[in-house]
DNA sequence: ATTTACGATTCACTCGTTGAAACGTTCCGC
DNA sequence: GCGGAACGTTTCAACGAGTGAATCGTAAAT
């Protein structure tokens, strides 16, 4: 499809955000010659979005090496971003409420740019937990989570958010694009999502959607531990309740919806 | 002062920064007519930087109403310069070690963009407490933290941190600029900034400064609490405790120097 | 001491951002 | 239910602005 081709796009305006990206990854300070060459600019042009960033405090600028670094107004604007989300606020009780109940490690995640992004979490007590932090990343075909919200998004957007090829986080990752689409309709039949060690050995996590009122997939939320106490005999359970979960939750935001798993997300606007 | 004017300013990239500061200081999202108004700039402009940082999940576009808010990947972005700051976590033991002694909440902000903006800090466990969140801010004029830092900056780099007119939070606000540096002129003397209820009434702070190894202050920490607690008593063995802390902290991070009270700090390249 | 590589700076070219104007839609008041 | 206002969206020609190749100075590497 596509009339698209460059749409809006603005050069600059990319080429900063591929900065902002490039450091957001790099473990390390970068210098302005590095940046360039991997993203694939000039010096001068790198140099100057640079400049501009710094004095805005969206990069900082190590007096001593002239590399640079993500900038404090980053932390300002990104705490901020994360409090005005008020997907998390509501969520919150209802992920508090799955780890009193079950006391595993409970999500909150959404989907962002083909990658799922942690958004809060309740912690297990147990010494032997798994264990996300906020703004954390993901890949969408290994984790429940990711193929939760997958499963329910119409054809042609669940193939973009896909990273190809699919890398093996585990021996257990689905790595072929026909097996994960295989996957992808038991979890639209079964209405949960599960992850069996496909993001970590000895981890396993179900995963549910939360839908917005155009019966979109929002977010997902999810409970993961490890195998040990995640037998099949306490599966049932879990899956029940966070089915029930998401549902409140899906009817909390969207409106008034139907609030049981949702059977019908047809393939492409389904106005019907 | 200045063979300037423009320096590398890129016009895009300035409006795009102001779109996103304009985001964050939003309480309700924002649509484009009214951004554009607020920065001063045509509609187009604004839709079309909106449409390029909504591609990145730089902004979130309402779908319903066409309006934007701080997008998830700023969380993600927002974490990793969190973490990244390693004066973060050098900080960390020397303000739990403060937090243990007195029992009050203490703080760690740097100087951002002429405010000060908190790191990290660890809350007091009394139910009257004073209470700052990781990325807020804060007046540099108002605050400990704030006189502590702008003390010992050169003079010309403290007037630029200098939002003015300075803005009362309370009666006992300085908001005379020469009453400020006749301030900064005795917290310098002092090596330790107070704040007595010119930022938040019933409020006592504790700052000083921490520098690095070129001897500019690159961050603070504190310790407030209530008037109440927080008397004369408390307060001298506070202070000794804050700046011996400080100066720990100057230790570690600018390598190896002399940790006391860095009496001076000239203005200007002290390069002597 | 020599070399290399980096950050910083310059400048003419031209490509891409600009802003005014117009379109379609939605929302509000009458 | 109807007019109007205000919004998001789209278009387009013009010229201002970002580009990148080349250069300089400096700091690290051999």
């Amino acid at each position: 499809m596509a009339t698209n081709g460059a749409d809006y796009s603005i050069a600059v305006l990319n080429r900063t955000l591929d900065v902002l990206d490039l450091l957001t990854e790099a473990e390390t300070p970068l210098g302005a010659t590095e940046i360039a060459r991997r993203i694939g600019t000039t010096k001068s042009a790198v140099f100057r979005i640079l400049a501009n960033l710094d004095r805005r405090g969206y990069v900082s600028k190590e007096a001593a090496t002239s590399r640079y670094t993500l900038g404090v107004r980053l932390v300002v604007v990104g705490q901020r971003a994360l409090r005005s989300l008020d997907l998390r606020h509501r969520a919150r009780p209802v992920l508090e409420e799955l780890h009193a109940r079950f006391g595993e490690t409970v999500n909150l995640a959404v989907l962002n740019q083909g990658t799922v992004v942690y958004i809060d979490m309740v912690e297990s007590a147990h010494s032997l937990r798994t264990a996300a932090a906020v703004g954390a990343l993901d890949p969408v075909h290994s984790t429940a989570l990711g193929k939760a919200m997958l499963a329910f998004l119409p054809a042609a957007e669940r193939n973009a958010q896909l990273t190809l090829p699919l890398v093996a986080r585990t021996p257990r990752t689905l790595t072929a694009v026909l097996a994960l689409h295989q996957e992808l309709d038991r979890v639209r039949a079964a209405g949960i999502a599960e992850d069996n060690g496909e993001n970590e050995l000895g981890a396993r996590c179900f995963g549910v959607p939360v839908f917005d009122h155009l019966g979109r997939p929002r977010a997902a939320i999810s409970l993961s531990g490890p195998e040990s106490r995640l037998d099949d005999g306490r599966a049932a359970e879990i899956k029940t309740a966070l089915i029930t979960a998401a549902g409140r939750l899906t009817a909390e935001i969207a409106g008034a919806r139907p609030p049981a798993v949702p059977t019908g997300v047809k393939e492409e606007a389904a106005c019907g």
